[in-house]
DNA sequence: ACCTGAACACCGTTCAAGT
DNA sequence: ACCTGAACACCGTTCAAGT
């Protein structure tokens, strides 16, 4: 009955971290805020961020955060999504082939959140961290569209189509492990497919060395440590080609 | 310091449910606490999904799940996601073309994943829930991507592409709102958007009416109320018309 | 204005104990 | 075999109180 106030004890001197410069303004900022929260996301993932870790690595209470960022812990979520964003915008130009300049979107996409891969989730999965994407991209993103030729109705289900294409892969790529029984769960599945009837599953057993690990369902590797090239190349190049023909198909 | 005792009492007085059959085995089976799950989720979302709701439920303990399953959470959520996927399975019939196999491929997906649309997350997002996708439906996919020539390396590369669409619209689609506030957060994104500057995004502000709540990044509401029928259908025809040029370059 | 400190109502999971 | 019951170590968030 008294771990109640070991709780407690434990909210300041967590084995790492703990608040100091007692009765002292610690002199947080919101940006200060939101850049240890993306540090801390890419330490250990959006789902253990909490925000008393957080309050740990600043150094101060938990409860001091919501002075700054009054949303908690979904507003943070938020700005770490558009933070890890930054550096993804591009100016469209209309010199270069709208396609083109498609491709490297999506190119500069990925690579940014490569940099910070425990963010996907946030992005792909989540409709308050889509704002993540500024509306300068989104913007830019249009302007590419008109210069296909898309237009009103058409233009609203091309940009749908080029959103999904732009994060659908890469969500896919860096979706985040198991937390814990990463490794049980990793054996299982190898053992799964080690014991694939070739009977049932022809194609499968047969092209297994090239999917084992390196191809979606299949795989109990995140694209961290395997990235999918070829794949998200083969990916786009479709997309596009596709999106290039029916461009064409407007008048 | 009595709430813990308080605590000890709620856990079997939650408002709703409450462990009865005091000393008698409850019949619980695996399938009843999977199918219990999913409705659960279907309910309330994975994010607020816990063992103890799901105790409450069920009138058992929240432990006395883990002896039916020993992984607890997140294998629970594994069983959850491939129960949704129930239904998605298609045998590939070589008589119908690849490439309308797989369309319909992408909207039996879609039409499954709308009828749990809270697992999205899931299976779009997080590698374990991935195995939710059944071996049969893998083999079948590489049986329409052979039928369309793709060999080896190229046969890889497309799957995951195929993959990548199958699963990347409809998880951006169906992602879910935020839990609590989401009313505040939805009013203060028309806001943003109604006082978008017609300066700055031009094309954003005149395709306006068009776009807002219909558009990925600028909706408020999810493919639940609002579907993406149209973006839906361009986003598959564009893919799979690149897809399908893409194999006529195979030799 | 900015932060502490206590409190409330939750979690997942382990493990001994009951039947 | 199957479940209860207690316990441990966590959470997010509110709100009064300090400075």
């Amino acid at each position: 009955l008294r771990t109640k106030l070991e709780d407690l004890v434990a909210q300041r001197t967590g084995k790492s971290g703990r608040p100091q410069k007692r009765g002292v303004s610690a002199g947080l900022t919101r940006e200060q805020i939101v850049e240890t929260s993306l540090a801390v996301v890419d330490r250990i993932g959006v789902e253990k961020f909490s925000l008393r870790e957080l309050g740990r690595e600043l150094g101060v209470f938990p409860t001091a955060i919501y002075w700054h960022v009054k949303g908690g812990r979904n507003e943070l979520l938020a700005e770490v999504a558009s933070c890890a964003l930054r550096d993804v915008d591009m100016p469209f130009d209309p010199g270069i082939s709208w396609r083109n300049w498609l491709a490297e979107l999506f190119r500069r996409y990925r690579r940014s959140l490569r940099q910070h891969p425990n963010v996907a989730p946030l992005l792909g999965a989540h409709l308050v961290s889509n704002g993540g994407v500024s509306l300068r991209l989104v913007e830019n993103v249009l302007a590419a569209l008109h210069a296909a030729g898309f237009r009103d109705m058409a233009l609203a289900d091309a940009y749908n189509a080029v959103i999904a294409a732009m994060l659908g892969f890469v969500t896919l790529e860096l979706a985040p492990l198991p937390g814990e029984d990463a490794e049980a769960w990793a054996s299982s599945l190898t053992d799964r497919l080690h014991s694939v009837s070739p009977l049932r599953y022809p194609l499968l057993a047969q092209q297994l060395p090239q999917l084992a690990n390196s191809a979606f369902i299949l795989r109990w590797t995140n694209g961290v440590e395997r990235p999918l090239d070829s794949g998200f190349e083969a990916f786009i190049d479709s997309f596009l080609t596709g999106l290039e023909a029916r461009a064409g198909l407007l008048s």
